[in-house]
DNA sequence: CTGAAAGCGCTAACAG
DNA sequence: CTGTTAGCGCTTTCAG
């Protein structure tokens, strides 16, 4: 069933079938009606292909990140198809793993199918060189970063004030009299450099000489972290408060403190499923998935419309206090 | 840069540049590596659309879920995201959501991209309706249903053997001196009602008359289930074990156990990462989502190849046992 | 082994 | 308002 079957069951011709399938130019409501109905009857489907070589795009929008199989890449994944698909458009996913090879690879995987526009979630991308690559792809298509962002035409980045979280959460740790507060963080992307500027901020505005001397980097990995905090304790390293920078890595902290029959406040970031799971119950930061990715989708409807949106916008991030908060 | 530049530079036909692309019909060496050289100077990448065009294939594949933000579908997603780039295939993305609308819309929302095949993931499908769909679709290009099965040709089903390893996790519980094992799932679907079935089969075995009055349908939330645990304490039924058709479930009651100071044996399903944050550890029936992913691509990848394949494959669960197991 | 040319199904001037 | 027609970029006969 070919465009042209349509017209010839019209009696009209195929510009005509392309005119109603499209609501460019006018079309007698009569005809208009008809190819309709013939359309509906014959269930026509326009070729996906076709179009997209005649409009040169097949509304279609890529989406990558690091890993899908992590509960907040998930959740986002999980919203952006959503929102998508509610303005029509398909998404294609790619995920470049944790490797250490050309991460460029994987966007060109995405863009041989002609991409109409990329959203990147976190921070795959890391080496100078995809800096270059990110200018030339942003002068085809946009580029919408969500919580990471390069200055960059044609590059917007959504991102949720997660400094500014972490720098409340610690200033209410002190509040309540913890004054050894610990941050663990698993990576250094962009969203990771802000948590931890928060974290700094946070200790410095208390102490002012105060050097940030409990600050972890640890695998995100729940063995791992066990690890750590074991030795740490076999150390008798000193702390009375705990933030994360990852859900997994303040449950892993929460596990062995609780086997030890230690309790402290903890606080981890995400807001994940697993929060709520744990005991005591997490409490979290939440980064505000729903909005950003709605922001993402929205950013992108306007630049369809060629409606001008801010190269950066930012939301606050949202501590969900739980059992964690108060544990003493 | 289309084919036609190349062919310019090259100083032959664009018939030749479509020979050395495709590598089909003989092109000398000689010619073939010019080609080539341009081809990689002018990284020239052929338009996928037109390419679709001509070959009815734009190497896509269509994969569906009820909610890639749950652990279990973002697990598969990932794999099948994984293995489809490693043969050169890309992943469009669609999930249905919970809702009680026509499932079939999402599908087709896929179709008009025209995918080369859809893997289907679980059960979105449930309505007698599907049945018709699908068999329709299924002339066109291949299903495959992970942990799903409708029999129809030219639909496979890739399946993880859930009865058996429930049937089996019950066995041990009961030999381990456990006689009142009460279940709690959380919906019927194709895998919901293989662990159902596998559950009573094991009950069946131990006392011929039983009945299976310990068997609990709960929504699949942590809050939910937390308040028909609290509810069955409160009415003092009694169980001295508990297996669950999905971790979260037996997690929720593992916590609300923990506060009232009763242990017992308990196994959850999928084995996902809230097993091991869990306290204590929980034990779960692995449903080897690594190998059944990598058998669908698999399959399609024998099918595309015009290789016969089993129309159903059935693979062995696998018992991860952790302390909730031996929990007294 | 290579080139010419006819599609693939649709969009978008352009002309009426 | 509608039809004719020339692309879009690639694949694939069919000749040579």
């Amino acid at each position: 069933m070919t465009i042209y079957d349509v017209a010839k069951e019209c009696g009209v011709s195929i510009a005509t079938v392309s005119r109603v399938l499209n609501g460019s130019g006018r079309v007698s409501s009569k005809t208009k009606e008809k190819v309709l109905a013939v359309m509906k009857k014959q269930n026509y489907q326009p070729n996906p292909f076709a179009r997209g070589l005649g409009l040169d795009s097949m509304k279609m929008i890529g989406v990558i990140c690091t890993d899908v199989s992590d509960a907040f890449y998930a959740k986002a994944v999980s919203l952006i198809e959503e929102y998508s698909r509610q303005i029509d458009w398909n998404v294609l996913l790619t995920c470049t793993g944790h490797g250490k090879e050309e991460k460029y690879k994987f966007v060109e995987f995405l863009l041989n199918k002609h991409i109409d526009a990329l959203i990147i979630i976190g921070t795959p991308f890391v080496h100078k060189k995809d800096l270059y690559h990110f200018e030339k792809l942003g002068s085809r298509i946009p580029i919408i970063m969500i919580n990471s962002y390069m200055e960059l035409p044609n590059v917007y980045g959504i991102i949720c004030d997660e400094a500014a979280a972490v720098q409340d959460a610690v200033d209410k740790l002190q509040q309540q009299g913890c004054n050894s507060i610990a941050y663990f963080y698993d990576s250094l992307t962009y969203s990771g450099r802000q948590k931890l500027t928060g974290y700094r901020a946070g200790i410095k505005k208390y102490h002012l000489n105060a050097k940030c001397e409990l600050e972890y980097k640890v695998e995100k990995s729940f063995e791992q972290m066990n690890t750590l905090i074991k030795k740490l304790l076999a150390e008798k390293v000193f702390f009375d408060a705990l933030v994360t920078s990852e859900d997994i890595l303040a449950i892993a902290a929460q596990k062995i403190l609780l086997q030890e029959n230690r309790t402290m406040p903890i606080i981890g970031c995400n807001n994940s499923i697993l929060a709520q799971c744990s005991t005591p119950a997490l409490s979290s930061i939440d980064n505000r998935l729903d909005i950003l990715c709605k922001a993402a989708i929205e950013v992108l409807t306007k630049l369809m419309n060629n409606e001008t949106v801010p190269t950066k916008m930012l939301f606050t991030a949202n501590l969900v206090e739980r059992e964690s908060f108060q544990a003493k």
